[in-house]
DNA sequence: GATGAATGAGTGTTCATTCAT
DNA sequence: GATGAATGAACACTCATTCAT
């Protein structure tokens, strides 16, 4: 990390060939293995390159410095993520209420948590460590914004639009409600009792919100 | 940190004389401005044992390793905070409603928080970037427990006592929005707004909970 | 050499103790003999750490990067040169007449060359090929500026004062010649006859001086 | 450069196809502006490859390694100056007097070393870095010397033959006072009262020469 | 012939830790 | 007990060079 000179700019190398597209998933995943093994401590670049099964030198080729992996890693986990969670906000897994969307998305964020979770910790606090984390945490927040708007839309109407600050609390307190389950290593993680709590929490929540506004819309 | 060669172990050498505790404040005090000042990467022992104007030789006579200063330092904080919840949640600064002790409890964390914000950052990261950070929050969860299930009992019984899976779910939801928006450096960290969703989000769970419990008791 | 974040400060430590000054000292001598032996391409930290005796960590105790190591050699050997010059032109080795006095310098600048000349070329290069040439040479400049002005002036006062490019062409010429020879390692190094022609060199151009100041004086 | 394991030898590959000289040319061209713009430190067989539009691959068809590279620009530009000096000293400019002459050449020289500054600085540097120097050197030598003896010989002869020492000594002189001028970026460079320097220096030491010859003859 | 992805030895530098004084 | 000079393993990163396509 030290003193990296040139922050994040264009990757040195943009893979137009398969063979280079092949390299940099390599990378990629010899990163979240590294990650996985080993945490942080154990993130250098040489051996991410050594378990990617290319030279260091390559992974330099496609990467400014090592950050750069470490970025490049969050993307892409972010956006798996936050494709899981759109389905399930969506469909709500064949239960479309509000309760149903809800405990979709718990379910989708307690799985997202266990593959590979010492890979996933390591990104956030390498992520969060640098100021980079709001950058990427910003999709993420207007990506639930969006999804919470239509849920609170629509016929019947079942939120009204979520204020910046209620948008954070409920998204930061769901997630980090489950993310002491998994890094405290809880045995209740995957229990019904566990992901009820979870769902009240939003549900009630959001009820609260729901009643609120209510309030003062009618209050003639 | 690299491969921390001895892990928690004894300190070297217990301070019992007066000088011998000023050294360690010292070292401590020297720890917190250059985390303060310079973030993680400018937490170099040598850097503190300057900083605190101690020799490093001296700095490795009370503390194993680099590490064990970190892990003093995070103790030390916690204590304090932990004392300032107790008192929040007592008195309720003044409000003994439930919402006062909820809303005086959360300005305590946020202020706990916000003084030396960048070494309370790294300290937290430091501790969760090592296997530490469960360890830690061990007291702090079980005593918030403790007063939750005070807050919930005796004369009026405000609340039913919660469960497990509840006093989890609500106590580090609460802490994970409030650590969130310090990592995150959230302008609204100390705003009316943000204070008044954390609220909403404790009391509306608990009044779930509530509602539930009366139901299931009163059959009707 | 690549990018040198931190240029001409101070030194990380400033050498108090005569053990601390004997290793800088080792360094110095160490840094001399891996140019002298294998040039600019061989001095490498690693390298001059290792025939210096001392880790690669001490070095970095007392020189920023590599770099300052080649400046601090850089200004050790100008001094010792300034001086015997000094010397050189201050008493003639006995003959004080001006040729007296340029030919004495002449044998020093020339037995200055002799010894470790790889050493004092990598030197030379190295200083050049960085911005810090032109500031080290400063002192040498005024110095023989300073010294021209004495032979020049006092009660026979041979020599006018000579402009700015007058002292830089004579010095540059002299030393260039001289250069010339050690470099291409030409057989008359150490010959009367060469010895013979930089001095005519050097007193033929300070009479076109001295004459074209007289003309410019007398012209009534 | 590092350890050049092949030295000087043949090239890989010479260019007989106009196509292939276009290539050489367009490398060398690349290799200058490199230089030019940001000195030996950027001076990497990519760099030079990529401005010169080919790919390292190409270069390496070429070229046998860097240094060739750099030989080969080296050999390129003192081919260039030769022809130049020649020309000065062959007519004066129009003013074909030993003066005359002299200060043509003094002209051209400064001016060879004036385009591209950086780039013949970095030349001129890295050639000396290596044992190249000498071996480059030696072609400008003799065809100075020749010169030198044309214009002493002749018709009209002003001059006697030049010693081996002489001709070493006045031609080093005056391109060590000017090569000094370009690698300390001296900023009197081009003044007039530099160029007048140079020449005095030339002519003064050639009467002086003259003057002994003259002595030693007519005893008179 | 040309390409450019891949290589990996090598370099400068940091910093936790030790131990002679 | 205190000091701080010394240590050296470890790391991020570069770049000359090769070779399969």
């Amino acid at each position: 990390m030290a003193k990296l000179r040139q922050t994040i700019e264009t990757k040195r190398r943009i893979p137009r060939q398969s063979r280079a597209a092949e390299t940099v998933a390599a990378i990629l995943e010899g990163a979240a293995q590294i990650l996985e093994t080993g945490g942080l401590a154990a993130f250098t670049t040489n051996a991410v390159a050594e378990r990617a099964g290319v030279s260091i030198g390559t992974l330099y080729q496609y990467f400014n410095n090592k950050d750069a992996v470490l970025l490049a890693l969050a993307r892409q986990e972010m956006e798996v993520a936050l494709a899981d969670v759109g389905r399930a906000l969506a469909d709500g897994g064949g239960d479309p209420s509000l309760e149903g969307r809800v405990r979709a998305m718990v379910r989708v964020i307690i799985n997202a948590f266990r593959g590979r979770q010492r890979a996933r910790k390591a990104v956030v606090q390498a992520i969060l460590a640098q100021g980079i984390g709001i950058e990427l945490m910003a999709p993420v927040a207007s990506f639930i914004a969006a999804a919470g708007a239509e849920v609170g839309s629509g016929p019947q109407a079942i939120l009204p639009a979520l204020s910046r600050e209620q948008l954070f609390v409920m998204s930061r307190a769901m997630l980090g409600a489950i993310r002491a389950a998994v890094l405290e290593e809880q045995p209740f993680l995957r229990s019904r009792a566990f992901e009820d709590e979870i769902v009240r929490l939003a549900v009630s929540y959001l009820d609260s919100i729901k009643a609120d506004s209510g309030r003062n819309r009618t209050t003639t």
